[in-house]
DNA sequence: GCAATTTTTGAGCGATCACTCAAGTAATAA
DNA sequence: TTATTACTTGAGTGATCGCTCAAAAATTGC
């Protein structure tokens, strides 16, 4: 495909981007939801979304690290309203896994004064580092380890009976 | 300052960044190191660095997110030689951490049969993530509240006596 | 089949890129 | 001061960038 296919397509370079960026981030988001609306227990579905970035580099297709973060690194600040569609998409995930704290709240997986929103941001910055730690290409079982030892972190939280 | 001048000092742009790379990591490398072995409690260092962490955007200067972070995204698996400078970097830091929890354990400050290696990787995890999540320009308070949550993890290993 | 429409193409536009260099300026030494 | 050395400059290089467009090719409707 030749670049006037393209921009016959799209308006502009940075509108492709905006289109690209709007599939791979609703994709995420849909992939996250429903993994969360399936699992009879949300907490273990949570851990199990971690678990499954520790499978994720492994000498893979290259540099799929999440497209939002690198496009939070990448866009400058004088570039708002790009900033603001991955900033709002960062925020759709980050109240995704609320919902699923949320959840296992009620299902009385948490202790009931836990606050899921706080959880989530907490959640939501191991999936920023496991992502990170992914790009540097790690031994698998390190990556695997570390993923098990953070989704071991949210898994305490379940209340003792 | 013109062109002329900088490619007078450094034969490439590239160079250029490899200098630059290695006066910025080796700062906060020293400063790292610094910070642990002043410390009369190495785990209190730890946690004290990652509580640093809570404070960084807020605001601040545009973009400083970890140089290495952002390089370690943006450089393509086709230039092996930028991408080992920044990896051999952050296992540099990811060493110094391991240092710290060495320290800890040989103080008794966590438990004997503690991994410092696996801590160190968790601990740079939450390092990787807080300062993606600086990037956001979150509400300070919701930051440093992050940020102290994971340094609880990290005393949190505190053996018990 | 043919005509109307849509899509792809390759040449090429101006702008910016990394980079160079001869000439100019400043700093230092004598 | 003057001579030597060091640094900075601005014009300009070719290559690539984002992007356009008329013409060719493929697809569609009849």
């Amino acid at each position: 495909m030749r670049p006037g296919s393209i921009y016959a397509a799209f308006q502009s370079k940075e509108e492709l981007f905006r289109a690209t960026l709007d599939l791979y981030a609703g994709r995420m988001e849909a992939e996250l939801a429903q993994m969360i609306s399936d699992a009879p227990s949300p907490l273990t579905a949570l851990r199990g979304y971690l678990l499954s970035l520790g499978g994720l580099d492994c000498r893979d297709k290259p540099s799929t690290a999440c497209m939002l973060v690198k496009s939070l690194l990448e866009i400058q600040s004088d570039h708002p309203e790009l900033r603001g569609i991955v900033v709002d998409h960062l925020n759709t995930v980050q109240r995704l896994l609320e919902d699923g704290f949320s959840k296992a709240r009620s299902a009385g997986e948490i202790p009931a004064d836990a606050d899921p929103a706080r959880l989530a941001r907490r959640m939501q910055t191991y999936v920023f580092g496991l992502k990170i730690q992914a790009q540097r290409k790690p031994d698998p079982n390190d990556m695997q380890q570390l993923a098990r030892d953070l989704a071991d972190e949210i898994t305490g939280l379940r209340r003792v009976n």
